[in-house]
DNA sequence: TACTCCTGCTTAATCGTTTCACCGCTTAAT
DNA sequence: ATTAAGCGGTGAAACGATTAAGCAGGAGTA
């Protein structure tokens, strides 16, 4: 039922290679043949086997590896990327091919395997860790990928980063613009690559303002909510407990704001918060959460830009893309009460 | 550098096939000689090139397509089902291909091609609208495929469906228990296929109840929260306005709460309010949005399941799968005020 | 005239796999 | 006693495309 290249040839008087040179562009044809072979093609509803094709050739495809957590998907700061990513990849004539991982198996040699069975013509790192192994793994072996991150130390591989370490800084510019002297951080795990960028921006921030870094201000977290609110607790718990924290995600942000609740502290008056991301829920939880936006749509479009020019070798100099956060201000961070914290 | 059959083969001094037949479990093979084709595709590292595998079998890939409207993926609902699709297929050792469909072509066409590319085993359909064109073509063109709603009348495509004409029904009770008489709906667009059955349920549950059905009290209208808003000041408008609206999304529910909101009523006393989605959202407005919570991710792994379960021409007697939603009271809904709506 | 070069096409090799047909032999069923 | 089915393999034919090589015939050139 399926048209395949000899019937077009055929019902078109030619061979089947003149048809692949007529649909190909390769190759001299006359122009009256050409339009028989095109004739041919449209009565038939011909429609070139993909498989077949990509044994030569491309396939057209880029790779994302998903970590096998179920719902990860689902998650509003990946769900961006991915929707920025299946745009830029449509624009320019690619699929997206979305592979889980299984728990069995390991995401790198996943990687490898995708490539290398032709499946994919590159790859999208997502998640990107400290001395990401993947990243590692697909630069030695020669194999086009991109890093939604900064890539290992040493390893050159082409990314979109967002500048974290910037909008870290002006996060707690905001926060001592406020008055606050005792800034905490809920640090997001330290195997994230994005993990130290935030760290170094708020110790740059406080030693640019004559601040000492204390570790004692400086809890590392997990991704959840629930480590968010565990990491708050354990801040409220010190000595002398933070008047401002900056959270490494909304979501640590959110887990941080029930804490507070818990504690019948008053987010944005006795306490500041500063979340990171702007999830869409960052507006509506109450006090809307002031945050970094983290521009994800944008940053998954200008991956699938930056992959297609390495898989097409073009502008082989561009090898790094670096997006801007802007902080969004709302009421979750207010002004220190300095007399009057102690006053109460 | 790139191992092929044909090298393990070799250093496994057996054909071709019988390596296949042990890399595919079809074929009888002594455990020896498995042994010894396992040792030497561990050695060579060695990977079925996917191209050339599915030029005869299938490509263990499962296709869904994506309106060409950029975020789209980024909705939560969608990447919802997303998530779920994604963990089932990966279960199964399927991978998703994600096509975005251009500007240019139909959604329809896409499917096909998609199909009969080999590119992937069978598709995913979502979005369903009332007569979708896409499950009729696929459908006659024999092609595996699922709905993500209920298929056009006349054509039995497998299916897994939220039963919303039945969550409408509770929705509907439940302000009829608070003693609302007079029950708006915001409808979605009438081409979804999944709006006629909220109508539906909503008309079934009035006229139980022994009420007339009001067609000013319904208006139909589109996917935003604009249009949500739209729709409420439309209701507002009327002689004598409804008590409590139930909205055919969380997002049309929220543009809802925004007009009620500045028409200066109380949502939850003045006028209530339900939704249908149950958005992560949908907690944390103000007042917390009751709603019907639909099991979208348990609807993508299902879909998952059933699609492989039509590949595989496996349980054909199973074409539909019912997934029930469930109403969340939370506080967007409350008593009727009687007297006091009129003494105020 | 004889040679090369172009033009427009065909023939055939190739890609890496799956799978059908078949091998000689043993064992079970009719 | 005959047939049939299973065993553990092999060999070779697909699968549907791309593309290098070849091949007529006419044109250009020495």
């Amino acid at each position: 039922m399926q048209a395949t290249i000899k019937q077009v040839a055929q019902r078109a008087g030619v061979s089947i290679a003149t048809v692949s040179y007529v649909l190909n562009g390769t190759g001299v044809v006359t122009d009256e043949t050409r339009q028989r072979v095109l004739d041919a093609v449209a009565e038939l509803n011909y429609q070139p086997q993909y498989a077949a094709r990509s044994m030569r050739g491309r396939s057209h495809t880029l790779g994302v590896t998903l970590p096998s957590s179920p719902g990860r998907l689902a998650e509003p700061a990946l769900a961006e990327v991915m929707s920025g990513l299946a745009d830029a990849a449509a624009l320019r004539g690619y699929f997206l091919l979305l592979a889980t991982v299984d728990a069995d198996q390991d995401e790198t040699e996943l990687c490898l395997s995708l490539a290398r069975s032709r499946r994919v013509d590159g790859l999208v790192l997502l998640d990107m860790l400290v001395d990401d192994p993947r990243a590692q793994a697909l630069a030695a072996a020669g194999i086009p990928h991109v890093c939604a991150g900064p890539p290992p130390a040493g390893i050159d591989s082409p990314s979109v980063v967002i500048d974290v370490h910037a909008a870290a800084i002006d996060a707690v510019q905001h926060l001592l613009s406020l008055g606050h002297r005792r800034i905490g951080l809920i640090q997001p795990p330290s195997d994230l690559a994005v993990s130290e960028p935030i760290v170094e921006g708020y110790r740059q921030a406080l030693t640019t303002a004559g601040l000492p870094f204390d570790p004692t201000l400086v809890v590392e977290s997990g991704r959840t909510e629930e480590d968010g609110y565990q990491a708050m607790t354990e801040l409220l718990a010190a000595a002398s407990p933070p008047t401002a924290v900056l959270a490494g995600s909304d979501e640590l942000a959110f887990g941080a704001m029930h804490a507070l609740n818990d504690a019948r502290l008053i987010v944005g008056r006795d306490v500041s918060l500063v979340g990171f991301d702007d999830l869409p829920l960052a507006a509506h939880v109450n006090p809307p959460l002031t945050t970094v936006r983290q521009p994800r749509r944008a940053q998954g479009r200008q991956l699938a830009a930056l992959l297609d020019d390495v898989i097409l070798k073009r502008n082989v100099s561009v090898r790094t893309v670096t997006l801007s956060a802007r902080l969004i201000v709302r009421r979750s961070s207010g002004p220190a009460l300095h007399a009057a914290g102690k006053a109460n």
